[in-house]
DNA sequence: ATAGGGTTAG
């Protein structure tokens, strides 16, 4: 290339190409397409094929060439780069007639383009008519088959290959793990994901890192918290990836607490793993989840000192962290930061939202219960059940002072339980004298009236009212967030305090905000 | 001989 010789050599006037031409040009000054031999033509389609010029690179293809085993792999990724399936077809043939029909590394090549260019019936033929099958040629099948979600296929596929003795490798139990989770039925194929877990533990692979990560996330997708948390504990070294993957886990599951308590511990692990984008995602979650707003705001500190506050996903994140904490100033203040490309896409992301699963079931037995259609509680509390949905217990949470205290029930674990129970009592007699009657409705069971009063007085927003009560300083704004949808005796007993005891008290529901002030709530009753 | 993999917004 002239282009590149050292000045003196082009001032050397050694032949007769005009010296701005922009290369040599031997295709035209050649006298026959015969002297065009391997050597000679395969570098100028390399350098094309990495240039991206495919077109460029096709035309001197089409001529009676002969290209080696990489030109065929730039090819082939030069396809897929310009997402060109006709253009892959056509080096699939000119591969084929010119004798690398048995060579399984182009065919690994072309099973990972046909997936890329969601041609997942090419990808199986080129598997098919290869005879000479290395496990990576059986490994990129498996991971196509995988990404278009047909899990059952690659692990029909991988019984066979333990049936023909072909030993996996460390990426087969990745894409098998992958498999389970991609496959149509969620519940069978649990089972297999275990058994996969046997092999690898059997092939000495339990302490592979990506492996073991992946493992971890197969639990954490089919809600197996706990499994996910042995495999993640047994792992003898932990990354940044490993980590967020656990994180992830709680996150997902309905584990707010423990996410955030085990990002606490990757801050202080020893392994040198910062936290990245995508574990501040799943922290961020747990924020909203729990609306923490407090540790938000560090969290949105930490993710500005780490320069991630770019990243479209941690954007959205924080902003529905700040709406689910309340603070929709906040939320829309980080939300005008984003660039006008990434709105766009964050209004998709709204408007399929909507921390709903097994909160719905629970409020439809709720409505019921409050219509005293027993029967209809019990139909879906059976529906419930048959669709594998937890029953979540009531649950609050509180945060004072930077710190989240969580309230159930029957909570016989909090410190200052004694303390809460009399004060509770005491706001109730107070309130019987101010002529207030419990609203027992909400009970979903049929009992004495006593027995009922006993059960809402016992509701985990109470606790965490009283608590807020007790510690949060006045004039300062008591802030609960509740797990399931506020009953109409605690939204009224709240009405009540917010007024005799002159505070303001704001809570988060499963469906809204309740912002109480002066005996009256901003929901108006309607919720 | 070569090649490929794990975590998140939706």
């Amino acid at each position: 290339m002239l282009a590149f010789q050292p000045p003196q050599a082009i001032q050397q006037p050694r032949h007769f190409i005009p010296l701005h031409s922009p290369k040599p040009n031997r295709v035209t000054l050649r006298p026959s397409i015969t002297n065009f031999t391997k050597t000679d033509n395969n570098p100028s389609i390399q350098l094309l094929c990495k240039r991206g010029d495919l077109r460029q690179a096709l035309q001197l293809l089409s001529h009676e060439t002969s290209p080696t085993q990489h030109t065929y792999e730039l090819l082939i990724l030069s396809c897929t780069q310009k997402n060109s399936l006709s253009d892959g077809l056509n080096v699939h043939k000119h591969l084929l007639d010119n004798g690398f029909d048995e060579d399984p590394f182009l065919a690994t090549k072309l099973i990972n383009m046909y997936s890329e260019l969601d041609s997942i019936d090419l990808a199986r033929k080129v598997f098919d008519e290869t005879r000479n099958r290395t496990i990576y040629v059986w490994n990129a099948l498996f991971r196509a088959l995988t990404l278009v979600g047909l899990g059952q296929e690659a692990l029909k596929l991988y019984s066979h290959m333990n049936r023909l003795k072909i030993p996996s490798d460390r990426f087969t139990y990745t894409y098998m793990l992958k498999a389970c989770v991609a496959a149509e039925s969620l519940v069978s194929l649990l089972d297999k994901g275990k058994e996969i877990h046997a092999h690898i533990l059997r092939h000495g692979y339990e302490s592979h890192i990506h492996v073991m990560t992946t493992l971890v996330d197969m639990y954490a997708r089919f809600g197996c918290v706990r499994y996910a948390s042995l495999v993640f504990d047994a792992m003898s070294t932990k990354n940044v990836v490993s980590w967020s993957a656990m994180i992830a886990c709680y996150a997902r599951n309905e584990r707010p607490f423990e996410a955030l308590e085990l990002f606490r511990e990757m801050m202080l692990a020893s392994d040198d793993s910062f936290p990245n984008s995508v574990t501040m995602v799943s922290v961020l979650q747990a924020c909203a989840a729990l609306a923490a707003l407090e540790q938000g705001k560090l969290l949105h500190g930490y993710i500005l000192r780490r320069g991630l506050d770019s990243i479209l996903p941690v954007v959205s994140a924080l902003v529905i962290m700040y709406a689910r904490c309340g603070n929709l100033e906040l939320s829309h203040r980080v939300f005008d930061q984003m660039d006008k490309r990434d709105v766009v896409s964050w209004n998709s992301l709204i408007s399929s939202y909507g921390p709903m699963n097994a909160g719905n079931y629970v409020l439809l037995a709720d409505i019921y219960g409050g219509a005293k259609m027993f029967d209809e509680v019990k139909r879906v509390k059976k529906l419930l059940e048959a669709r594998g949905l937890q029953k979540v217990p009531g649950c609050s949470w509180i945060e004072v002072k930077r710190k989240i205290y969580s309230f159930v029930s029957v909570d016989e674990l909090n410190p200052q339980i004694e303390q809460l129970r009399a004060l509770l009592v005491k706001l109730l007699k107070e309130m019987k004298d101010k002529g207030y009657v419990a609203e027992t409705n909400v009970v979903l069971y049929d009992l004495e009236a006593e027995e009922k009063e006993k059960i809402v007085w016992g509701h985990s927003e109470k606790l965490a009212l009283a608590f807020g009560l007790i510690n949060c300083k006045n004039g300062e704004i008591i802030r609960i967030s509740n797990k399931l949808r506020m009953c109409e005796d605690c939204h009224s007993v709240t009405k009540f305090i917010s007024k005799f005891a002159d505070r303001e008290i704001l809570v988060r529901d499963v469906n809204r905000f309740h912002h109480f002030r002066d005996g009256v709530c901003s929901c108006g009753d309607y919720y």
